[in-house]
DNA sequence: CCATCTTATGCTCATGGAGAGTATAAATGG
DNA sequence: CCATTTATACTCTCCATGAGCATAAGATGG
């Protein structure tokens, strides 16, 4: 940045980069959340930013409803990074990276596209605790942070790091916060647990599962998760994930599936229905296992009436 | 956006932009927010990026570091915008502008920089609660906002319309929610109350009182403003803006300042001391009227204990 | 010294939301 | 009929939060 603050009126020349947009674009499909991914799975959707738009968003909405053939729901930007050239070269050409976070329900990928869904916690296993936290973590993940804990020079900082281990892993009989996705990331980033850590360097290191993904996508990724996680507590963004109908038990579901772990089933119902986030259809779920429930619709009204409070989580401990 | 979405490895060529850093940086003196300013206080301090930094963050460090000698506290990435030449004409050289929060103790600005210290209900006026809700808004912002809400081609409109208003400025009885800054901002740009919203058309446009900023600068500021009020609800970001003794009262000062509403004493301080944010110095506040105060320092340690749970409000409701 | 003002600080009370559990209803497949 | 599965209705307890009362400790002016 220069020395002397100006009006942003007269660009410098010899500054140029170049924009790009990389999407964590999310659908929930019983009760899976996939993203959207190119390249096999390795990469998220990106590309240059035209300016043949007027905004960011319109360039991302245009692209994606071209990509799926459907509207794209709730969108909102995440983060912008800098990249100086893949190389570290600095002749080679800058980019910034703009990432945004958009909610749509799965559906058809255009014909001759590349793109498919994934699964979500095919990149972070560790991220799933609806069936309680997954056994790796206490078998393999935790004895790998607890060695690079140990691995610091003294022991005040082995003792901080291990406690920060603890804390965004939810170790030593601490809670698990699903919101410290990207915190997760980056520790294990730091501990050389993923691959992408590896800079190119010949040697292995320890990994831990995970499928790992091009460049600092992962990353982005994590940020979205993060996000979203935090938003459907307070933002009933859930809907836009969900078909116009739905059964309380499905919206629960999907929710659980966002969060990485489970709601108490009633609390969840007195939640909704006080808030008064749906309306009856006056339907019944079909083709339903055990007593036949409800069916609901969002009531968009909502978004209208108040500053939306939002949808708490009503965890359960066990 | 490509329509074919590949890795960004390959940046298209043609697609060159200049990317600009701005910066909301906030300090709080004597219970009043302020903002670092240019240009006599109608803009907020911006730049290119330079590419000798290593990040984004780091530029901006830098870079505040230079201006007021003083290290830049908490960062937080507010926003990126895409604009298309000043003057809309295709032509012109595209840019991005990547704007930050930073969070500073105000303090003397450099020698032969035209930075300084404004304060940021200067820009908006009607976001400062905590003698009341200001009574232009009743007498000035409301009429002005019927007007407009009357406007509307429709009834179903109009009343939509004026419902978006009620809630956004705490009108027909509504409770005030500081934190929409940015929702109220838009709006009163939307009913062209805002001078910056009239595209240097000659006509007079009824205005709203505030002091006007260069180009989007007074949205920025009311992103980063809203992104603050939230912050400090469930992040103990206000400790940044403290010195490193304070008392429960001038904790509690610069919080209403921030949020723009008073708190209720009592419940502030069980809150801040439940939490365990501070610790007393053993000393007592010196130059005081009334009973002396015990001076706290903000306990560091928290920040590595616990996946912070925050600051929330007491507000009162008087 | 006393009255009064100002701020600090301790404590109680009522309300409501959140976590948790119990109980009952309505469907299906043996 | 019974076991199983899901839906739905209540109840109970705990605790955070908004609110207010009461007292303490300093200064100041008569």
């Amino acid at each position: 940045m220069a020395r002397s603050p100006q009006k942003s009126s007269a660009p410098a020349s010899g500054n140029a980069v170049t924009a790009d947009l990389v999407a964590v674009l999310v659908a929930v499909t019983d009760g899976a959340p996939k993203i959207m991914t190119i390249a096999g799975g390795s990469a998220l959707p990106s590309g240059p930013f035209e300016f043949t738009h007027r905004s960011l968003q319109t360039a991302l909405r245009a692209w994606v409803e071209a990509q799926t053939g459907h509207p794209l729901g709730y969108v909102e930007q995440l983060y912008t990074f800098a990249d100086r050239g893949r190389s570290g070269d600095a002749k080679s050409p800058h980019s910034v990276s703009i990432s945004y976070l958009g909610l749509t329900r799965e559906d058809k990928v255009g014909e001759g596209f590349e793109a498919h869904w994934s699964g979500w916690y095919d990149y972070f296993p560790w991220e799933d605790h609806r069936a309680g936290a997954p056994g790796f973590i206490a078998r393999s993940i935790a004895p790998k942070l607890k060695a690079w804990a140990k691995a610091a020079s003294s022991p005040t900082l082995q003792r901080e790091r291990w406690q920060r281990c603890a804390i965004t892993f939810g170790l030593d009989d601490r809670d698990w916060n699903e919101e410290l996705v990207l915190q997760r990331y980056e520790l294990l980033w730091e501990a050389s647990l993923i691959p992408e850590a590896n800079h190119s360097r010949g040697r292995e290191a320890p990994v831990v599962p995970g499928k790992p993904m091009t460049a600092d996508h992962r990353r982005i990724l994590a940020t979205g998760i993060a996000r979203l996680r935090a938003k459907i507590k307070y933002r009933p963004v859930v809907f836009e994930l969900m078909p116009a109908e739905f059964t309380l038990l499905q919206l629960q579901r999907s929710v659980e599936a966002l969060a990485g772990r489970l709601v108490h089933k009633q609390n969840f119902r007195r939640l909704i229905e006080q808030q008064e986030l749906v309306e009856e259809t006056g339907a019944m779920a079909a083709d339903t296992v055990g007593r036949p429930a409800k069916l609901f619709r969002f009531r968009h009204a909502v978004l209208a009436e108040r500053a939306v409070a939002g949808t708490k989580l009503p965890l359960s401990r066990t």
